[in-house]
DNA sequence: ATTCTGACA
DNA sequence: TGTCAGTA
């Protein structure tokens, strides 16, 4: 009747937002939490060694400092986190309630859900409640980005119709663009632009670039899908941007795409970073390599290459 | 494919 | 805290 442990460390990364090697270090320097092994030598966490660690990470984002905090029980850890605006008030329970279902996964399922029910409502409001409850990388990591990939590969398998990639796009536009001007404030923010080319339709892709750039502390415009090259670069001349990400989904091989992207090389200025992601943007490497593009394939990638490109001054 | 340890920035 | 190397 040992079912305790049942989480390996990358689910538990997940699910308290710790990195692995931050959960490790503090076993190694702290023992904050030391978790059973398999037979393997894997570690396995329990609910509890969870629960502990998502409030170590709350006192440490509050300001404590973990070598102080990590050897405290799980109880007396409760009791510093409780202390705050209204110490003696007796609302512990209501604490309780909120801390449970803080799970990403949960909001993403329930996105997915909405979306195939083509619940326009229910999806909007999953996604405020989740942008009130996470961070913005958790939001964007954990539930915008795997929602919106995961909606991409459905298309592409023809499990859902067009529809219901639009009515995700609506949504999301309205909902991201939110989260960008709510962020943009800074003039000396560098900027970027961000759309698709001509005949690229599927905005999913610049969408997500915009948040992430936003999040990233760009001052990010967000174009639209299908423009061409001489509007994209005017626009991106306009607004004195240091880049541009352009995001391509399908197809692998489109001859005018391939046109489309060669005019790039004639009149992008060579102060203006080019940025192209998607999946489909590997069905074009030789172009883009023609064109002194930056290739993107994941977030990850593109977040390096954005902090790359405002170091050099000179792009 | 994922995780583990240890070294280093 | 992140990243890389070399394993298991």
């Amino acid at each position: 009747m040992k079912n305790e442990n049942k989480y390996p460390i990358k689910a538990v990364a997940q699910k308290t937002g710790l990195s692995v090697h931050v959960i490790r270090a503090w076993e190694k320097r702290y023992n904050a939490v030391v978790p059973n092994r398999t037979e393997t030598n894997r570690r396995l966490y329990s609910e509890s060694d969870i629960e502990k660690l998502q409030i170590l990470l709350k006192l440490t984002d509050q300001g404590h400092n973990i070598g102080g905090i990590a050897n405290l029980s799980i109880d007396e850890l409760r009791d510093l986190v409780e202390d705050r605006q209204e110490p003696r008030m007796e609302n512990y329970k209501v604490q309780r309630e909120v801390r449970q279902p803080t799970d990403p996964d949960k909001y993403f399922t329930s996105c997915l859900k909405s979306v195939y029910a083509l619940d326009l409502k229910e999806l909007e409001s999953t996604l405020y409640k989740a942008s009130v409850s996470f961070s913005q990388p958790v939001l964007l990591d954990r539930i915008i980005i795997p929602l919106i990939t995961h909606i991409g590969d459905l298309w592409k398998e023809g499990e859902i119709r067009v529809y219901h990639e639009h009515m995700v796009t609506a949504s999301l536009r309205g909902f991201l663009s939110n989260l960008i001007d709510t962020s943009k404030n800074s003039e000396s923010a560098p900027k970027i632009l961000a759309t698709t080319p001509q005949g690229q339709l599927h905005e999913l892709g610049a969408l997500i670039v915009s948040a992430v750039a936003s999040s990233e502390g760009w001052n990010v415009t967000y174009l639209g899908p299908n423009l061409p090259a001489e509007e994209i670069v005017g626009a991106a001349e306009q607004l004195n941007c240091k880049a541009i990400a352009i995001s391509i989904v399908y197809p692998l091989d489109d001859y005018m795409l391939r046109k489309e992207l060669i005019k790039f090389k004639q009149i992008l200025p060579d102060n203006i970073s080019l940025l192209v992601g998607g999946k489909g943007a590997r069905g074009y490497l030789d172009v883009l390599e023609e064109i002194g593009a930056r290739v993107i394939l994941d977030i990850a990638n593109f977040k390096k290459s954005l902090s790359a490109i405002r170091e050099n001054k000179y792009n």
